[in-house]
DNA sequence: TTTTTTATTAATCATTTGTTTAATTCATAT
DNA sequence: ATATGAATTAAACAAATGATTAATAAAAAA
């Protein structure tokens, strides 16, 4: 969770929790530091004792949660043991879980990168993607004549996409067909098993 | 453009430019009516004499930019007379085209369809989607057994998602593939061909 | 226990922000 | 040329907001 191995008191702690929750929801200028104050029971002077502004505060939280997010990924793509295709069905599978837990996430992270791209440096820092193992499996696939050659990072770009994009655009979706939420996780639910088998006919010759 | 067909004056028109670009780029908390007035080279005092409030102007803008970018999916997929992968090449040029000419576009319509989804609902009435010909183009290829039969709703999603979310994510596969902006524009033309290339081998038998 | 440090509180400050007012300029019709 | 309504401006208002202060309470160290 934390990057490092920062040690956070009870009150610390109800203050980051309060926080994450709203800036997820609402983003950093719509949420204000008495709302953080109310929502966590501290009094608002606290939020500047302990984390000095609420921009300081912003971007610890950004920087969790987003690390978070990316690490789930690269630990998956890198794992020897596994196939490429169980490396798809685990990312789907992981991250329609985590979307679901927490649906407001990944707008969060794309609209904080793209607000605070370099950000991303300190975490992509050794934590490699474009190099990983999947990258490999991939590449090997391609020299036996089993996959087509196409570049990886269109590969790695559409696994993301079928994944994540869904739940950024859950409410077309949900307009669409005309869905009530619960359907709607079920939807992506049916997907864990889908994207894997998507990717692989995109892929094999 | 405008939905309906009001008309605006000259001033009017340079506070909605104004704002519409601030407004993509920052979202409505970050953006100040002093901002928009500097921008736009008009008195403060103007925007509520026209728009009523920042609100208002914002809902404004916010309909009329969800409008285009729905209108243009609609379209071509109620058209009579293209084919299936006709339509798939026509929605992903265009789609590409027009969020390399606004990078902002697609993040701004999903930020705000999330906080407001109900303003979908007066734009999407009587603008099918799930009814639209390219349905029933597809339904038509698996009674004659050359696509696979998969919930539209997923072909739908897919087509969408492989071409939105790499703009909506760009400072990931920036980072990824360590790319300049002018790279990462050529990968996404490159896209408008595959694209559809990679949806009729998701479908095909 | 006493002292010292840390944590918490209510009140306040200084800006910023959305909006309004009242005065002035401009354009148009009479 | 004058009167009328629309457009524009500078100034100000009130509320909200991030941050700080000074006092108090609680905890830890002596």
């Amino acid at each position: 969770m934390n990057i490092g191995s920062v040690k956070y008191s009870d009150t610390e702690i109800k203050i980051k929790d309060a926080a994450k929750f709203l800036f997820l929801k609402k983003g950093f200028s719509a949420t204000t530091t008495r709302e953080i104050a109310k929502e966590s029971n501290i009094n608002l002077a606290l939020l500047n004792y302990y984390f000095t502004s609420k921009r300081k505060l912003f971007e610890i939280i950004m920087l969790e949660t987003i690390y978070d997010f990316i690490s789930k990924m690269v630990e998956v793509y890198n794992d020897e043991k596994t196939t490429l295709e169980e490396k798809l069905k685990l990312t789907s599978s992981k991250y329609i879980d985590m979307m679901i837990a927490e649906p407001h996430l990944p707008t969060f992270v794309v609209n904080e990168l793209k607000n605070n791209p370099s950000s991303l440096l300190k975490i992509l820092k050794g934590k490699m993607i474009m190099e990983s193992k999947l990258i490999d499996q991939y590449n090997d696939g391609v020299k036996k004549g089993i996959y087509k050659k196409i570049e990886p990072i269109h590969f790695v770009t559409n696994i993301l996409s079928l994944i994540v994009f869904p739940f950024i655009s859950s409410p077309i979706i949900i307009k669409m067909k005309k869905l009530s939420g619960k359907e709607f996780n079920e939807m992506m639910n049916e997907r864990k098993k889908l994207i894997p088998k998507w990717i692989i006919q995109m892929i094999k010759k």
